[in-house]
DNA sequence: GTCTATGATTAAAG
DNA sequence: CTTTAATCATAGAC
């Protein structure tokens, strides 16, 4: 019941923002302290490893960040260097780890104080009683066992919470299927362009991915999936592919042509223009070549 | 809402 | 490791 709170906050800050604190504490100072029936409780508890390694691992307890996903997303950013970046969803995801790892340490403090506040009141309680009636030390430890107990158990829902939590942002943030953006308008003409003058032979070399990722502002991997995909749709359907083709054929075309015509200015001023009736016959060229390709 | 485009993931093959 | 082919899941257009 209270794990649910605890959860439906991660949750909540999971989908939209943080809330505010549960109020958990006042869940504390009304528990009915039975005696009886607290002895099944389980210390050594295989579970409660398996979610503090988790948590370890993920950074959220453990000392103060650092790890290697905030290596790798500056490294992305360095790398990206320009704007429109995946390395901005990357600092969102850190943000909000940094969340869940705030108020997961927020709250083990207050259960901490809380546990500690509540054991005083008992011991004073029991002093009191002391006065009116005999209470042996055994007692006491008891007491102190029981209420240890109790928090030790809401701390594991804590845990449990947190991971749960973790879970949902990694699914969230991390499996990119979901966070699919599109790459800006530069970047695929780069891609493109590449992509459509060597069309008859797709396939880029390590160098040249890193290079067209370089540029494009993305990674070599992208690159690898952007070429496996085109190639691919590309050879599904040449035709929806034509017009495309052709746009890049051209555009390499007049590039070319006006690389050259800014050559051959130094040399002769005197032909400049004619350079666009001629690059289209060499899209053509450009695009018929592939046959090996096509089929 | 549907439909298409597109980036990412997967299995399988080399 | 790479690639292809199929598929997933979303973005964006309508």
């Amino acid at each position: 019941m209270l794990g649910q709170t605890v959860t439906k906050t991660f949750f909540k800050l999971v989908n939209v923002d943080l809330a505010c604190l549960i109020p958990i504490l006042s869940l504390f100072f009304c528990p009915v302290l039975s005696i009886r029936g607290v002895q099944e409780e389980d210390p050594p508890d295989p579970q409660i490893m398996r979610l503090d390694n988790m948590l370890l691992a993920e950074g959220v307890s453990g000392p103060e960040k650092g790890g290697g996903s905030a290596a790798a997303a500056a490294a992305a950013a360095a790398a990206g260097g320009s704007p429109t970046d995946s390395s901005i969803e990357h600092s969102d995801y850190r943000a909000k780890l940094a969340q869940i790892r705030q108020i997961y340490h927020s709250e083990l403090e207050k259960y901490e104080q809380a546990c500690s506040e509540f054991t005083n009141h008992v011991m004073n309680l029991l002093r009191e009683q002391s006065r009116t009636r005999p209470i042996s030390p055994k007692e006491i430890e008891r007491m102190v066992a029981i209420i240890h107990r109790k928090f030790s158990s809401i701390q594991m829902q804590l845990k449990q919470s947190t991971c749960e939590a973790v879970m949902i942002l990694r699914s969230r943030f991390l499996d990119a299927r979901r966070k699919r953006r599109n790459f800006n308008k530069q970047a695929t003409e780069v891609l493109n362009e590449y992509f459509y003058s060597h069309l008859s032979n797709p396939y880029p070399s390590e160098e040249a991915k890193e290079e067209l990722a370089k540029k494009c502002g993305i990674t070599v991997s992208q690159v690898s999936n952007w070429f496996g995909n085109k190639r691919i749709r590309y050879k599904k359907n040449i035709g929806k592919f034509q017009e495309e083709a052709n746009l890049y054929a051209v555009k390499t075309a007049v590039d070319a042509a006006n690389v050259s015509a800014q050559a051959s200015q130094a040399n002769s001023p005197a032909t400049p223009n004619s350079g666009t009736t001629c690059s289209i016959s060499s899209s053509h060229n450009c695009l018929l070549q592939p046959t090996q390709y096509i089929q």
